[in-house]
DNA sequence: TCTTTTCCTGACCGTATGGTCAAGTTGAAA
DNA sequence: TTTCAACTTGACCATACGGTCAGGAAAAGA
């Protein structure tokens, strides 16, 4: 009764199962960590043949490498809210905003950064040393324009982009903590208050507000 | 020429190489997560045959779930600085500076609390319905305490306290990546800057500076 | 001293894992 | 239709892992 599949060509077919592991290894990655991961799970999880994973991903840290890889694409477009803004309000507020939505919609992914960082960043040691340290220079300079025009307080950079970071992505990495307390997954009206309770906590802790 | 060691009595050895083994571990989890870990790794860093271990620590899941409780006693014990205190910029402060101290003295143990909060709690999830629920309980009681009587802004104190711990525990999760844009390992002065830098926001945040 | 209990450890075992491969199937190009 | 390259997969392999065990060493007790 159910309809046959139109027969896929190549590229769609290759792009679909490339998709289908990833997300099942995020997943399984970030449930497990790498090394309790394993590719017979990431496999059943896509409903794939194990050895078809190994067609697509030659080995269980190429495809590590690159599910933590795309995550780090997303933090960085995430970023870019940030730039755009007249002032700290805006700004920073559009930043905590975007990284609270990506905290609740990649929970997996935050997870899979936090493990591989936790453990001296094997895989992406060479992007914290240019890409992340070039966005952060970046951004130490655009609060120390805000702190100069008089928009925010005069705090040290780094440590508000860390106290940005730790407390956004503390809602991911710490979602089932933060579930056993809350009684229960956070709802829409959860993670409104969460994020309005972050943004106001610190615009007002950087004397923003 | 080296003294030869006095022979040990029996619960000396007991406790000792229970240590041993319990420090390797600890590191071992951290640096590994528990799927990495090996029980031949640990037993070489600890100095002692893998066989051994299993004499003191019947499986690697009991070895595992003492280091973890272990590590849950001494977020319990930091906490107790908030209770005495008239008020936030006392009782919270405090606070921060006991977390910044086992940030940077158990960095290991943060880590291994992060990896099994991130993993479901399938070792403490009790700890996390009973002790750590009561707990939290009984902090939010005083913040809004503190609320009422005008020392602090009306925030919402679980997102509070989810702050406090995000922001700390950060500075030994994510210390590798915190080393890397810092162009090395946080010095002595590093460390006082950041805890307060931490202090100054949170405090200024909540209304009580 | 003799006996008992605790501690120690090399050798071993079953299992599960990452990865390979050869033999196929299927879509695209000629 | 024929040819070729891309995709698929069950079976297989070497390795490494958690855990066991028997037998010995060493301390405590009688």
């Amino acid at each position: 009764m159910t309809e046959a599949p139109r027969p896929l060509r190549r590229n769609e077919i290759r792009q679909q199962n490339e998709t289908l592991i990833l997300q099942a290894a995020e997943k399984v990655f970030a449930e497990a960590g790498y090394g309790g991961a394993t590719m017979q799970l990431i496999a059943d999880m896509a409903g794939l043949p194990k050895a078809n994973l190994h067609y697509y991903f030659a080995t269980k840290e190429d495809l590590y490498r690159r599910v933590v890889r795309d995550i780090f694409e997303i933090w960085l477009q995430a970023a870019e809210s940030m730039d755009k803004a007249p002032g700290p309000i805006e700004g920073i507020g559009a930043y905590i905003e975007a990284k609270m939505q990506i905290s609740r919609r990649h929970p997996d992914g935050s997870k899979v950064w936090a493990y591989e960082v936790m453990h001296g960043a094997p895989v992406i040691q060479d992007y914290l040393e240019t890409t992340l340290r070039d966005w952060t220079a970046g951004r130490v300079k655009l609060i120390e324009r805000w702190i100069e025009e008089g928009k925010m307080a005069r705090v040290d950079p780094d440590h508000l982009l860390y106290m940005l970071w730790a407390t956004t992505q503390h809602y991911a990495d710490f979602g089932h903590q933060i579930a056993t307390l809350n009684g229960g997954a956070l709802s829409d009206a959860d993670w409104q208050k969460a994020t309005d309770s972050v943004k106001s906590m610190i615009l007002r802790g950087i004397g923003a507000l």
